[in-house]
DNA sequence: ACTCGTGTTAGCTG
DNA sequence: TCAGCTAACACGAG
């Protein structure tokens, strides 16, 4: 699920409701979401403390947080990385759901599962108002850690310039997608906004980048910048318009051909082979 | 039973 | 040393 898109959806969502309430208790219980901490380290650090920002990069995202009781001085950034199939849960004080910028119903669902499966919350935040932060994350893959490493990320792919992506992107002799999925060269972009880019661009994702000339990379940036505004628009990655023909027998919905698949950059990858060269 | 996967990263190779 | 690639990570879904 989590690709740039639902990474910034997320941090809307803290940033519109969990920022400034008082943390009164934190489940860290999971060593594995929170390594290389220990359980009881993130409570340490946090209780007392409120969210007073939510910031992103790429995929990444972390909170800033408040001093305790009359020391101003800041707390650590609570890192919160979504890894596969993270999600984040902010509750009122009654236990219900913020809406967020998501669609209608799909809280519904989210407590539905954390009915069904409590395990899957690996991290929580409990506010002294009794609402909650959760992360819920079915398969474990993402993580939980104060003070995260952030320089290893390249600029967010929402935000780079065309001219640092021309220059970042061209660099080297790799295929054009691994280049895209590579979060130290460009931050966020995710398998399937790859695809959706380089379907969008006309440009194929085996095309080594030392092929692209200047147009080429002036494309795919343009392209790059309107599919990642208008997933985060529609609500997610999936929304975009080539995802869905991401499978076997299925046509490019702009010319008709047969799309082709293959593993590029160590990633099943889709595209049209009539249009993109 | 067996394969695949929307992310990250340690470790190997040339 | 570095760019590039593979396997492994955890664990459910098909």
């Amino acid at each position: 699920m989590p690709e740039l898109p639902e990474v910034e959806l997320a941090r809307a969502t803290v940033d519109q409701h969990a920022l400034n309430r008082k943390i009164a208790d934190v489940d860290d219980h999971d060593e594995w979401e929170c390594r290389p901490h220990h359980p009881g380290d993130l409570r340490t650090a946090l209780v007392g403390r409120r969210l007073t920002a939510a910031r992103r990069r790429g995929k990444s995202m972390w909170c800033e947080t408040s001093g305790t009781g009359r020391s101003r001085t800041p707390g650590p950034l609570l890192g919160l990385h979504l890894g596969m199939s993270g999600r984040i849960i902010v509750t009122d004080r009654r236990g219900k759901p913020s809406e967020g910028g998501d669609r209608l119903g799909r809280f519904a669902t989210a407590v539905e599962q954390i009915e069904r499966k409590p395990v899957w919350v690996r991290f929580t935040l409990v506010f002294e108002d009794g609402g909650k932060l959760m992360l819920f994350d079915k398969r474990r893959l993402g993580r939980v850690r104060l003070d995260p490493d952030l320089d290893a990320l390249g600029p967010d792919a929402e935000e780079v310039g065309v001219a640092e992506f021309r220059e970042r992107l061209s660099r080297g002799t790799a295929p054009v997608k691994a280049r895209l999925l590579d979060q130290s060269v460009i931050a966020g972009v995710g398998n399937l906004l790859a695809d959706e880019t380089l379907w969008r661009a006309r440009i194929s994702p085996q095309r080594r980048v030392d092929t692209l000339d200047r147009d080429d990379l002036t494309t795919l940036h343009k392209a790059l910048h309107r599919a990642t505004k208008a997933a985060i628009r529609h609500g997610g990655v999936h929304t975009g318009e080539v995802i869905g023909f991401r499978r076997a027998g299925a046509h490019c919905p702009r010319c008709g051909a047969e799309m082709t698949r293959a593993t590029v950059g160590g990633r099943t990858t889709w595209w049209c082979p009539q249009e993109q060269r």
